[in-house]
RNA sequence: GGCGACAUAGCCAAGCGGUAAGGCCGGGGUCUGCAAAACCCCUAUUCCCCAGUUCGAUUCUGGGUGUCGCCUCCA
């Protein structure tokens, strides 16, 4: 039984999807105007498992991810750089995409644009005017949270109390000073379209009220994003398609909000500008090694980015790796003993616990020490097999391996190829220099063979001998 | 000021009423001509503090202390 952690109940609740055996999920996407960095990543990270875990565990799954790709922001770094606005949200999506590739994120069912759907955001909005949530003045369109009764569900909070903290200066047109743009009347150098209060733009939130409304329909299953999405982005967006639907019980059924990445416990933000690219890490760390950092930490807690972490997460997934290798080595030799049932048993009792985690609110890290345990039970074996001789069960690796696999995939692990470095000259090189220093070990000359290794490890290469022959790899 | 989250070994991190998963680091060993790599084993009588509820609490309740977040653009 799939539990969730619903952010509007406070809760974790059983799932039940709308439709049997289908689950829809809009999960807020990025706006388009910058680099994304480790902390924009990580909901869509997290998102690719749950979505994995659902299309395995054999739901129907549609999932939807928007571009706010009109905006401020976008506008503001348009007219600084003189270009077109698209031109900032084509390159920075562009961006996004090739970081969410490095990272093992599958791609989205639909990738719907503010910009692609204004005629139905000009006809949502209209639709509020009509039933009385939103009034227009000069050419801008406002939601009047007073007429919303549940506003504030999703966030707990109350007018009252918003409004004695508010740090905002009130524009005095507004008729509550927590009222929304729907509609912004078009300025000088920003980009507008036709509508019946005149040229102007969308607001923000309106967009993903109407794109979930029209690719999933008045209610589905799930919203996510992080947390600071929580207010006033969802609580927004509740506000307008419950009010347009006529229905508090419309719109998404579970939200999902994930913790924030932070540097030194601070939140990792554009603002502070304290963050680490995607694309600067990749300059260190391979995706993989990203992406299980922020797996091994629970979506909702805080993570705590640095280079240690990222580190310690490069250390514990090249163990995983190594125990792959084995598994995979070892299914495909010969060998008809059944001495590793108790391996396979123990792979189905890992894969039964991973599973049982992943239904616990997609506990992520969790799930991963069953992969782990699976690991150990692996390398185990194999030293019995590489040290004492003990006839080995291909049958057992070959099922061990698949369950593991299975595993890794869900965690989206041993996806990406190291990409060859070769330049068609160093290989052959190496073969030889290799195949010298054997001889001379062969022929017992250490002297000969440990000078090989010890220069060449000061020109930043290391030879690492084995009984299959000797590996090398630049430091 | 309002609302909320979190505090578990050297570091990271699960667990959230039945007596502390997992990873990294460190220590010991196996393998090796020597190394390296890899693997195996070991590493919290104890879960921020103080009360309370309970046969029993890291887990629940109350009160502290500390850290972080939202209330303004933010994943």
């Amino acid at each position: 039984m799939l539990k969730v952690y619903n952010t509007l109940t406070r809760e974790k609740e059983e799932f039940k999807p709308l439709k049997k055996g289908e689950v829809g999920i809009y999960v807020c996407g990025v706006t388009p105007y910058n680099d994304p960095h480790i902390g924009n990543a990580r909901p869509f990270v997290v998102w690719d498992v749950i979505r994995r875990f659902f299309k395995k565990s054999g739901y129907k799954v549609k999932y939807i991810q928007n571009f706010t790709d009109v905006d401020d922001k976008i506008i503001r770094k348009a007219n600084e750089e003189g270009v077109s606005w698209s031109d900032i949200s084509d390159r920075y999506i562009a961006s996004y995409f090739e970081a969410m590739d490095a990272l093992g994120v599958r791609r989205a069912d639909i990738y719907p644009r503010v910009s692609e759907h204004i005629p139905d955001i000009i006809a949502m909005v209209q639709t509020l005017i009509d039933k009385g949530y939103a009034y227009t003045v000069d050419g801008d369109v406002y939601y009047s949270v007073e007429k919303f009764a549940e506003y504030g569900k999703l966030s707990g909070r109350n007018l009252e109390d918003m409004q004695a903290g508010a740090r905002v200066e009130v524009d005095e047109r507004k008729q509550n000073p927590m009222d929304f743009a729907l509609w912004k009347a078009a300025k000088p150098g920003e980009p507008s379209w036709e509508s019946p209060w005149g040229k102007g733009r969308p607001g923000w939130h309106i967009e993903c009220s109407t794109m979930s409304l029209k690719y999933l329909g008045k209610t589905f299953d799930f919203h996510g994003g992080g947390s600071d999405l929580i207010f006033p982005h969802h609580e927004n967006e509740i506000a307008q398609s419950q009010a347009c639907c006529g229905d508090t019980k419309s719109f998404a059924h579970y939200w999902l909000h994930n913790g924030f990445i932070t540097i030194h416990e601070e939140k990792m933000s554009k603002s502070k500008n304290n963050f680490f690219t995607v694309q600067d890490i990749l300059k260190q760390y391979p995706g993989e090694v990203m992406r299980f950092f922020i797996l091994q930490t629970h979506y909702r807690s805080p993570l705590d980015f640095s280079d240690e972490r990222l580190k310690e997460a490069q250390a514990g997934l090249a163990r995983l790796k190594h125990s792959r290798e084995y598994a995979e080595v070892l299914s495909k030799r010969q060998g008809d003993a059944s001495t590793a049932q108790a391996l396979a048993a123990m792979a189905a009792q890992a894969k039964r616990d991973f599973y049982a985690a992943l239904e616990d609110d997609f506990n992520t890290a969790l799930a991963i020490s069953y992969l782990f345990a699976l690991s150990k039970e692996i390398n185990i074996y194999s030293n019995e097999i590489a040290n004492n001789g003990l006839d080995f069960d291909a049958a057992g690796f070959a099922e061990a391996k698949a369950v593991y696999d299975e595993m890794a995939e869900i965690i989206g692990l041993f996806e990406t190829q190291a990409a060859p470095v070769d330049d068609g000259l160093v290989e052959p090189l190496m073969k030889l220099i290799i195949s010298i220093r054997q001889e001379a070990r062969q022929a017992k000359n250490w002297a000969l063979a440990d000078k090989i290794r010890d220069e060449l490890k000061a020109a930043g290469i290391v030879i690492e001998d084995s009984p299959t022959g000797a590996r090398w790899k630049k430091v």
